[in-house]
DNA sequence: GTGACCAGCGTA
DNA sequence: ACGCTGGTCACC
């Protein structure tokens, strides 16, 4: 139906006496608008909250979601009609309602949360029927002139359920026009069928293999959370290797069990292929599976199969949060500390957070499982809002192991060298002993920075505040904030000299030189996001690994996940410090985190493992805390120190990001919303500052932070203050609740 | 998101 | 003068 039809075809358009007796609703299409727009319903048709519909806007149809009664505030001569329902299971209750939530905290618009929870359009379409093919028992075969190909078709199908053609064809080596004309002659019936769901029920007769008293007792008591329903939130706080995956694996199949959906989450999806496997063991099935390499035709069956119930077990990133489920009865978080959950981009949320909400909002539990967990939930847990399952052993005969710390200073390497004397002794004692060992260092690439010796030029990015990293496997210099890549020159830009210029600073490439020149007859690896892309390439690392294909792994931090290597018994981090600089708010925690993740790759086998750390620094409570294992004092010392400062989570912050092409803009802009900053008791604004990068993907950044006690309505207070001023179009503000990046 | 509209300017 | 590109805005 085209606009003007839709308009022009009431006669009494200009009568308000005609037009309250239409049906009007709000319709919320999956665009960042302020929200809602109104519609008219046409006769005949009738339409239900959750309803997905088409609908004309501007000049285009869209599809959206019908979120409720019309809104009125658009002069109902405006409206215009919805084309039509879409054939598609109503989207429920809860999601609308959590679409709602995450849209009001985060301050985003309902319309952009709303495209997270339909990012897959084709799911909307009905599905393409499949066909399945039958004899006709009331067919009278004297009438059917009848040749081999028939009567084998006919024979089969006359001693089988119905079958779809492909199989038929292969069964009977009959050709596709056989079926083709005995279904013309009425001698085998078409039935249009409607496709099966792509995923296996999970099997739960698999018994639950053998766990230490200290797991059943934990897994019995995350059971019982799934068994009596309703909301709860509980950590399951366990050391690496303590076997955190086995027992949250018990609640998922109490979910299961009743009928109910489950999703667990996780912060590199991409990489947990010895996570399915797991998982496979346990259940039965793969399940389905949510993130960004999965291609369009599994998407859709994926999402239509969520709203549909028939996929019962989703593992999925971030974005998993926001499928449509049908029943969902448990969500768990696996390494919940993670800040890779933080979406810091469109929609800025933190998925943990949003998980905890969802599960309030469906009144189901929620397990957000972790060796290292965050602050916040640490706090949330002795504020009694959560609750606390531990593991404090590892599992079978592993132990945790020991950490040493190397001073850099007094220890030191070689010029342009970075193990220290003391690691390199280390290694070549583990490759004696016929064991594995890993270098950790979290800088991709040969080197951080390189720079002219003649003329002291630094390769820098043309569209952000940062140095061009140089990877000399692909020979190019590459900025890892926007992607830009140039080729690596042989001679300065700057000055012309040729030769001088030089690596600053190692990087895991440079590392992996070093590695090989010291022990040139081990086998050396080099893992990287650059190297091990998506699950393939992360399986092939595993089992070369647990072959032994590889001595002597050397990586960044996606080495640091769960992984399982029983040889693996020294772990060195190369530079212990690098995390500790850049001093924002959760630099020491996240430190903390990524090393203790680290060294739990040590000595997970029956063979113990070694840790150690090569610092400048090494009074640092950061490493002195990771050295004496002592989670818990490292804990109340950050705690203490983030209540003197009111920060998280003892206050709330927010940040704001006011970005745009042309720096005066984006300058002036800030200036004014700085003028209208908000003042208050228990309630500090800091800014306008240039961003770390203040220039990033060509855009010019300005911020703001917002301290406020836990009392302050954080949202409410920054929807006043924006409303205050007008900023051009060309200036984007953003809203970051609960900041992790301070760049 | 997409199409419409307008400004700016490079080319005819 | 024309027309292309890029930025800005409305869409109910």
């Amino acid at each position: 139906m085209s606009a003007a039809k839709a308009t022009s075809g009431n006669l009494f358009a200009d009568d308000p006496a005609f037009q309250v007796t239409a049906q009007t609703i709000s319709v919320l299409p999956p665009l960042p608008l302020a929200g809602p727009y109104d519609y008219l319903v046409p006769e005949g048709i009738s339409v239900a909250p959750g309803d997905f519909v088409e609908i004309p806007l501007g000049r285009q149809t869209q599809r959206g979601v019908v979120w409720g009664p019309a809104k009125g505030d658009v002069e109902s001569s405006k409206l215009r009609e919805i084309y039509g329902v879409l054939p598609t299971e109503p989207m429920a209750d809860v999601t609308r309602r959590f679409v709602d939530w995450v849209s009001a905290y985060t301050m985003a618009p309902q319309g952009a949360v709303l495209r997270m929870a339909m990012s897959v359009p084709d799911a909307l379409e009905a599905p393409k029927p499949i066909f399945r093919f039958t004899a006709n028992p009331d067919f009278d075969s004297a009438s059917l002139r009848m040749t081999p190909p028939r009567k084998r078709v006919l024979e089969f199908l006359g001693s089988h359920p119905p079958m779809e053609q492909g199989d038929i064809l292969r069964e009977t080596g009959a050709g596709a026009s056989v079926v083709k004309g005995l279904v013309e002659a009425g001698a085998v019936q078409r039935l249009m069928v409607t496709p099966p769901s792509p995923f296996d029920l999970p099997d739960l007769e698999i018994p639950r293999p053998d766990l230490s008293d200290e797991q059943t007792e934990a897994a019995d008591e995350l059971c019982a959370r799934v068994e009596s329903g309703g909301f709860s939130c509980t950590l399951l706080d366990g050391i690496t290797g303590s076997g955190k995956t086995e027992v949250y694996f018990e609640p998922i199949r109490a979910a299961l069990a009743q009928g109910k959906q489950v999703v667990v989450l996780l912060p590199e999806i991409a990489l947990s292929a010895q996570w399915l496997q797991r998982f496979r063991d346990r259940f039965g099935v793969i399940p389905a599976l949510w993130h960004s390499e999965v291609g369009q035709a599994r998407r859709r069956d994926t999402w239509r199969a969520v709203a549909d119930g028939s996929a019962r077990l989703v593992v999925g990133a971030r974005s998993a949060l926001f499928l449509p489920y049908h029943d969902l009865g448990l969500i768990v978080v696996d390494e919940e500390h993670e800040h890779a959950f933080k979406q810091e981009d469109g929609v800025i949320y933190h998925a943990r957070d949003m998980a905890v909400t969802r599960a309030h909002l469906g009144s189901i539990p929620v397990v957000l499982a972790s060796a290292t967990p965050s602050l916040e939930t640490l706090a949330n847990v002795e504020a009694g809002r959560y609750q606390r399952v531990e593991l404090g052993n590892r599992h079978g005969a592993a132990v945790l192991p020991s950490v040493e710390i190397i001073d850099i200073r007094s220890d030191k390497p070689e010029r342009n060298r970075w193990i220290t004397p003391t690691l390199k002794k280390r290694l070549a004692e583990t490759f004696a002993n016929g064991e594995q060992a890993m270098l950790f260092l979290n800088r991709r690439g040969y080197a951080p920075l390189t720079l002219c010796r003649a003329c002291g030029h630094r390769f820098q990015c043309p569209n952000c505040t940062a140095w061009l990293v140089e990877h000399r496997a692909w020979g190019k210099l590459q900025c890892h904030h926007c992607g830009y890549q140039a080729k690596a020159p042989d001679a300065c830009p700057e000055c012309g000299a040729e030769g001088k210029l030089a690596p600053c600073g190692p990087g895991v490439e440079r590392l992996f030189e070093e590695a090989v020149e010291t022990f040139p007859d081990i086998k050396v690896e080099v893992a990287t996001s650059d190297n091990i892309m998506g699950p393939k390439a992360a399986a092939d690392l595993v089992r070369r690994v647990h072959n032994h294909e590889v001595d002597l792994l050397i990586g960044t931090q996606i080495l640091a996940k769960g992984y399982h290597f029983p040889m693996l018994t020294l772990v060195g981090v190369v530079d212990a410090d690098l995390g500790l600089a850049g001093g924002d708010l959760r630099a020491a925690e996240r430190s903390y985190q990524l090393l203790t993740q680290v060294a739990g790759r040590a000595g997970r086998g029956d063979r113990p493992g070694t840790v150690i750390l090569q610092t400048a620094d090494p009074a640092n409570r950061v490493i002195k805390a990771i050295a004496a294992g002592d989670r818990d004092a490292f804990n109340e010392v950050e705690l203490s120190q983030r209540m003197t400062h009111g920060m998280p989570p003892h206050g709330r912050l927010a940040a704001l990001i006011i970005s745009g092409k042309k720096e005066n803009e984006v300058d002036e802009a800030a200036w004014r919303i700085g003028r209208a900053a908000p003042r208050g008791d228990g309630l500090m604004v800091l800014g306008p500052a240039p961003a770390p990068l203040s220039l990033l993907r060509g855009r010019y950044r300005r911020r703001f932070l917002i301290r406020a006690d836990k009392a302050v309505k954080m949202q409410a207070l920054i929807h006043d203050w924006l409303s205050k001023v007008k900023t051009p179009g060309s200036v984007r503000v953003q809203v970051d609740i609960d900041p992790y990046s301070f760049m």
